[in-house]
DNA sequence: ATTATAATTCGATAACTATCGAAGTTACAA
DNA sequence: TTGTAACTTCGATAGTTATCGAATTATAAT
């Protein structure tokens, strides 16, 4: 893996809060795997606010760590199965 | 592995410089284990100062990345096998 | 049409970070 | 003991980022 991609990934999940994002989106996702899971659900569990969280979506988006789909009112988010198989082992032993 | 924890290692290697440290440092390992790799060595491929690589050591090494240890003049830096472990497979897919 | 819900955009701000030059420290060598 | 190499500490600065409130957009329901 390229050098720079490799530090948009790690800068991505240097946030506490956004590591909890991907962390839910990645727990969502094997349940709903062909639905994908609304946001809005997710950010429930977060004490910051709606802006917070479009920001920090966009940032896991850009460093392909997931993919996002408006449905309706709703967004939906999946993880990127490719960057996900190469940290998950980080991520589940927790 | 705790939240915390990971968040402290992804902020660690999300600047450029860091990572590029932290894999020289892990090239080096390999091949001299037992002495660790001199750091006045690594950072002559920076193009930053020598405040800068101190700083940026204390960073990896807060975050359990690495250990270093004075030998007389020189700074000699280990890669913690620990984190290596986990996280050696991002890097050598580069 | 009006309202409500989910999300985004914008502008601002406080906090953090990467980097530097200058000065200081440590250890060795001449 | 003077010098020098490797590294650290300090203080400053420019740039980045997390967060917010207010306003805006998109969609759906009444």
């Amino acid at each position: 893996m390229k050098s720079n991609k490799l530090t948009k990934i790690f800068k991505a999940l240097s946030n506490p809060n956004r590591l909890k994002l991907y962390h839910e989106i990645s727990k969502k996702n094997e349940a709903f795997f062909e639905t994908g899971c609304f946001v809005y659900k997710i950010s429930e569990k977060f004490n910051i606010g709606a802006p917070t969280i479009s920001h920090h979506l966009k940032e896991l988006e850009n460093a392909d760590l997931i993919t996002t789909q408006r449905n309706g009112k709703q967004l939906t988010a999946r993880i990127n199965k490719d960057t996900f198989e190469i940290i998950k082992d980080l991520l589940n032993n927790n």
